[in-house]
DNA sequence: TGAACATATGAATAATTGTTCAAGTATAGA
DNA sequence: TCTATACTTGAACAATTATTCATATGTTCA
């Protein structure tokens, strides 16, 4: 090991935060939830209405939506008999934008 | 299907912009690809010295270096025996940017 | 040409993950 | 309280994927 990968291995985050950096990017990493997050762009919808927009079971969704939750990236407030999803970071925008960014070049 | 829906169904980009902008994303969800992206903001750097850095097998970041190669991610460079790889993309940077942020929120 | 070093690659294995199906909880209205 | 609707959850299965090991390729130098 020479000094100066060292001095890199010393400058890199630690193992948690880059643990919940993966984590956060594995979110996006599946379009059934990068959909979810597109319709939520819109509007903020109910379980049942993404599930038709999105042509899906809504348990399938209903999984999905858990992940996003956990991961912060939506949030649910129950009206009567439907639970209404909406984006809960300004983060999601940006980084899908950029994400869109990269996939459109060349 | 009501209308509304259908008017959100229809904002939805292609399905080959959101597979892609999924596969983009499934790259960076890994904490050894995210490691050596860390490593790379530092300094262009050869496979040796990144497996050192990172304690591991030459074998496995040199698997992980072929998917950040595919989705154009870095660069490689060979000089003598050795291969050097870079970052290849502005976007990376402020992509992991944005997600430290929001990983590192409350 | 042959040996040593650096990197890449294919197959195999273990672990993770998305969807389905069945069953559960929550709310509204009759 | 019974029924219908909306959503959630757990288990199971199939598919994907990260690492390891063995082997192959490419480069330098003697």
């Amino acid at each position: 090991m020479t000094d100066r990968n060292r001095e890199i291995a010393e400058a890199l985050p630690d193992e948690e935060v880059l643990y919940d950096l993966a984590e956060l990017f594995k979110t996006f990493g599946d379009s059934t939830r990068i959909r979810i997050l597109f319709v939520l762009f819109e509007d903020e919808v109910s379980v049942g209405d993404l599930a038709a927009v999105l042509n899906m079971t809504e348990s399938a969704v209903s999984h999905q939506l858990r992940i996003l939750r956990q991961n912060k990236l939506v949030k649910s407030r129950r009206e009567g008999k439907n639970v209404y999803y909406s984006l809960d970071d300004a983060h999601v925008r940006t980084i899908i934008d950029q994400g869109l960014e990269h996939v459109e070049e060349d």
